[in-house]
Formats: structure tokens, C-alpha cells, sequence
DNA sequence: AAAAATGCTTGCAAATAGCAAGTAAAATAA
DNA sequence: TTATTTTACTTGCTATTTGCAAGCATTTTT
């Protein structure tokens, strides 16, 4: 991908440097399904070896996912989540929040999740952290924050 | 991209389908800023012009965005979120607040939200709609649903 | 009537992904 | 102890996708 401008910067067109790819994603989500080693994302996930390697190596680079030998069996390589990627569960929740209402046929979702902390159906919801009411966009205002470039920062439309 | 095998069928695999590119989900938060027009589009993200004809027919196909003549000026076209567009909102504010909290340095984040239902600054966080209770990974256990395909499942690991 | 704005399309070059084969290190089987 | 298999890759080539520059058809402004 050409850079972007990303005129209006905001952390969205940073993490899609990183996650925005057919695939990064998806080894994302295999890893969230509980797959630590090479032959199972590739194995589940259909993608070349080239490629696979290629992404895995980008998110241990970024920070997402550690790579160790396994002490048990010196060939297997672990890859496991840092807490900085297991928080990117936020993003595959709602993506699959998503999907199940939007792109699940008469038939429902083809995962139901449950909620071991309440003992509940798992539905997930954005909320505010404060007051805990669903967020919706237009709720939602935007100020430059601390870290915004000024040099490219213009009027609202 | 290959169709993947998706094995363990869940609906992450079908929005990165649609959204799982290095452009769409750019153009879905110009989209959520509040941009309309092909050219604010191209200006702000800097994309190719055939890519983005491509990608906006894409969302719109997709239901997403929906497409329409400006009746004020016949030459634009206005694309503007579908109710299931804009319910993307939540994928949106995950993917910034991720980013808002791993990936800004020193400066803090770019943009700060303001929740006008509450008064209070925004910090989106992905809660059970039971319980309200911020939702981790090791949290969620995992059932197939009613949509999950018979014939591709297999144990857990 | 001519020029400019807007939202595209087209053709070609460059970058990226996919496929099949190969390799290196470690484990297991003979 | 050697041969085979497993695992995690890499390499070289082909196919697909993206980027760039130019062009085009409406509609509006001058």
C-alpha cells in the first residue's frame, strides 16, 4: 500500500498498517481459537507458506504475538499472544458481533459465545466505560487530541 | 485472495471477505468523519481512482454504503452509511481505541472522543450486554451455533 | 460556447500473493 | 546408527492485484 496521507490522522489508519491485509487478521483470529503453531494456521486457514511466514513475522515485529521454541519438542515453534495482541480481542469480537447479525443467514451465527464471568449468552456490546451505554456513531464527538499533527490539522466539515 | 478453508467456520471469516483489504476499511472511516464524496475520499486517503471506484462499488454491493445523485448538484454522487454500515461504528472505535493505547507514543493519542449522551470523554470498551462487565478472551468460552456447518466441524484443541 | 468540476474508466508498469518444490534442524522409527 | 518423518520455513516462478497517468462523459460555472 502506497502511504497514506491519513490527513485527519486518527490510531484507525495506524492499525491498519499493521492489521489492514487478507490475512493478518484471520491468523488473529485462529490464534484467538486457541492455534499456537505454523502447520495449524496454515492447515485452517488455507494461506501460503511464503505469505504465513511472512505475516507471522510482522506480528512478532510489531509486538503482537511472541515466538519461543517449544521445550517440550525443539522443532515446534509457540506462537503466543502479548497483552498488547489479546487485547485486540475488543477488535474480533465486534467484527464477529458484526458478521453474525449482518452476514448469518436464516440459519444464525455459526459460533454462539458464552460468558464465563456472568454465566450469560455472550452478546457483546461497545459501551462507554463511564456511564456503560451503547455507543452509537453519531453519540460520538471528535476534538485533535495530544497527539494529533498539527501541521496537517484542518476545519471540521 | 484464496478462499480460505475457514475451517472452524465463525463470522470474522466472512467480514474480512468483504472488509479484510488495505483500503475499505480506510474509506469507512473517512465515512464516519463524516466524508461523502469521491474526491474528499481520494483526497484524504490518497488512494488510487480505479481502486476506490472498485472498493466504494464493493461497500455498496455489500450494502454498506448506499449510493445517490446529489439533488442539489447532478454531477455528485453522495455515499452515505445503510443502517448496517453504520453499525460498523463499534469495529471502528475497537480498531482506535486498540491503536489510541499501543500505538501512540509519548504525545497520546491523535483524537480525543467526547460522549454527548453522558458529558463525559469516550473510552469505548467492549462489554457483555448482560452484565456490563468489560469482556476478555479467557472470559468466552465457545459453543458452535445453529449456522455453524455440520460437516466441516471437528473437536476442539 | 468554452472551461472547469466531478466521478469515474482504461491501459500499462510495479508490487504482492499463490504454488510447487526444496532445505535445515530435530525427532522418531527401523 | 542410519533412514525417515515432522516442522518451520525459503526460493523461484507465475498469476493476480495495485498504482499511476491519461482520458472520458456529464453537469455546472464562467
Amino acid at each position: 500500500m502506497k502511504k497514506n496521507k491519513d490527513h485527519r490522522t486518527c490510531s484507525v489508519g495506524r492499525v491498519l498498517e499493521i492489521l489492514g491485509d487478507r490475512w493478518t487478521f484471520m491468523i488473529l483470529r485462529e490464534a484467538f481459537f486457541g492455534v499456537r503453531y505454523y502447520d495449524q494456521f496454515q492447515a485452517n486457514l488455507g494461506i501460503a507458506s511464503n505469505i504465513l511466514s511472512d505475516r507471522l513475522k510482522s506480528l512478532v515485529k510489531n509486538g503482537i504475538l511472541n515466538k519461543k521454541k517449544d521445550p517440550e519438542d525443539a522443532r515446534r515453534v509457540v506462537y503466543r499472544f502479548s497483552q498488547k495482541g489479546v487485547e485486540l480481542y475488543s477488535v474480533t469480537l465486534a467484527l464477529m458481533r458484526w458478521g453474525d447479525k449482518w452476514l448469518s443467514g436464516e440459519e444464525g451465527p455459526p459460533l454462539r459465545l458464552h460468558h464465563k464471568t456472568c454465566g450469560h449468552d455472550l452478546e457483546p456490546m461497545m459501551c462507554c466505560a463511564h456511564c456503560r451505554e451503547e455507543i452509537r456513531a453519531f453519540d460520538v464527538s471528535y476534538e485533535s487530541g495530544p497527539g494529533q499533527d498539527k501541521s496537517e490539522e484542518e476545519e471540521a466539515d
